[in-house]
RNA sequence: GCAGCGCGGCAGAUGAUCGCCGGUGCGGGUCGAGGAAGCAUGGGCCGAAUCGGUCUCGCACGGGAGGAAAGUCCGAGCUCCGCAGGGCAGGGUGCCGGGUAACUCCCGGUGAGGGUAACCUCGAGGAAAGUGCAACAGAGAAGAGACCGCCUGUUCGCUCGCGAGGGCCAGCAGGUAAGGGUGAAACGGUGGAGUAAGAGCCCACCGCAGUCUCGGUGACGAGAAUGGCAAGGCAAACCCCACCCGGAGCAAGGUCGCAUAGGAAGGUGCAGCAGUGGACGGCCGCUGUCGGAGAGCUGCCCGCUCGAGCCUUCGGGUUGACUGCACGAGGCGCGUAGCAAUGCGCGUCCUAGAGGAAUGAUCGUCAGCGCGGAAACGGGCGACCGCUCCGCGCAACAGAACUCGGCUUACGAACGCUGCGACC
RNA sequence: CGGGGAGUCGCACAGUCCGGUAGUGCACGAGCUUUGGGUGCUCGUUGUCGCGGGUUCAAAUCCCGCCUCCCCGA
């Protein structure tokens, strides 16, 4: 159930720089900022996590990426069908006490929801 | 308790649940090869077992970051390019001996320097091969120098004295490196003797130099007699001497797949002669020779080889997969040689391979350290210490990217040693 | 991951090879010129030479070790 197999990652540099340049929709949180927009094929939705040197050294942004794609994985029900997420660190997000990345997360499902369902609304391959 | 020095080792352990990466095995799907049996029957249809590939799914088993993985500062392995020969550049290293695949590394020693000590630091060859540099100050800065001073002679003047003669000022000629002053540095140091004043001119001690003897593989050390001061500083200035060194890097390189198409602009160079073959001429091919831009010999030159194209810019395509890629100068244990670095022998183990990039998250338990508190217990003459329990806090630096050997830098607790202080 | 380059007044650069004085332009401040501003002229201020060691009498410069930033790549 609560899993994170290579089919629900983005991995090609191209699909990045696609949805970093022209996201459907943006929902910030405090030490977050998720770009979303529909994938080319149907399934569940697709993450990518993007930690630049201002968030810290290769261990501190290796961590916050974990940390990111755990709260992902367990709460599947946060994140619409269709859709691809990528999801920009914020510096300090590693100075956060246990639980409260997740806790931004959570708190982002409504904004994700309504945002898809306009989305679906408005036709695909519609870049904002 | 405070301050400091040092070295090798460690880098929390364990359990549960949920994940990630790759490996092995089994099974399902898929693709390919295969062709049994059957149907039909001159060419066909249908396609089981089995084998292999690949991705995907499921299950099981066992594995999954570091001492610095970091900085990329050295040295190697490995790969490609280059390699007839000679010369010149260029770079590196620099006490001695040993270790090593190699090193700018390591070990042991010598000398110099620092520290009360534990201990630490050193690019530590050559300045009698040559060239060069030393601002400012100072009289003088390299085999120099007389500014003040000291001393002698002499001239003029003044002056004391009855006189012989003496004193002072200034000039001139000379002696003098002891004193002052300048400087980072002033041509041995201290003391004596000596002198008009002085001076290694002479003497003692110290320093220095080459010689001899002894010890040591050697750097060097110890001693002896001699010389009689001559050789100043800087080579992380050029340089000399000795030794070493091709260039690039796993985005190296290899295999497969996909795609583009011999593109455009500019610059620059050239093809002659003779022989011969295609029956002959044009034309083409081959051989020889003259000329020849350029290319190669990964710095340059000589020299050699090739030689009709070469150079620059722009434009176009692919932005995949596999391999290299993990058994190695390998780890651990024991023995052995050695002061040690390290070598040798035997046994044993297989121990990360990602690719927007795995090795994680949550919750317990037990350890570790610090602070505070507590009744009892144990040790000590005592200051006090230990043990137990409770609460709070801390738990560093940091993430493999071809692989090793070092160096450097970052960092936690413990351990050993040195000095000082307080208390008993 | 690998290869290369640069750090000097507030800004942009010289000086570094071959060691002794840190200089130029803009900017800034003061004065003159103008009714005032601008322009022009004169004068002036401004430096841990990225940081820490070493060599030297003396270091921006020579040597070693760090830090930061930038560029390149099949």
């Amino acid at each position: 159930m609560y899993e994170f197999p290579r089919a629900r990652r983005i991995r090609r540099r191209f699909e990045f720089v696609r949805i970093q340049n022209a996201p459907s929709a943006r929902v910030p949180t405090r030490h977050l900022l998720m770009l979303i927009r529909p994938r080319d094929s149907a399934g569940p939705a697709r993450l990518g996590v993007v930690a630049s040197k201002k968030v810290g050294g290769s261990v501190v942004r290796n961590r916050v990426k974990r940390l990111v794609r755990e709260a992902f994985r367990k709460n599947p029900d946060t994140f619409p069908d269709n859709l691809d997420v990528v999801i920009i660190v914020r510096p300090g997000a590693h100075l956060l006490p246990a639980g409260e990345l997740e806790a931004q997360v959570r708190q982002a499902r409504m904004t994700l929801h309504r945002r898809a369902a306009e989305l679906a609304a408005r036709g695909p391959d519609v870049p904002r």
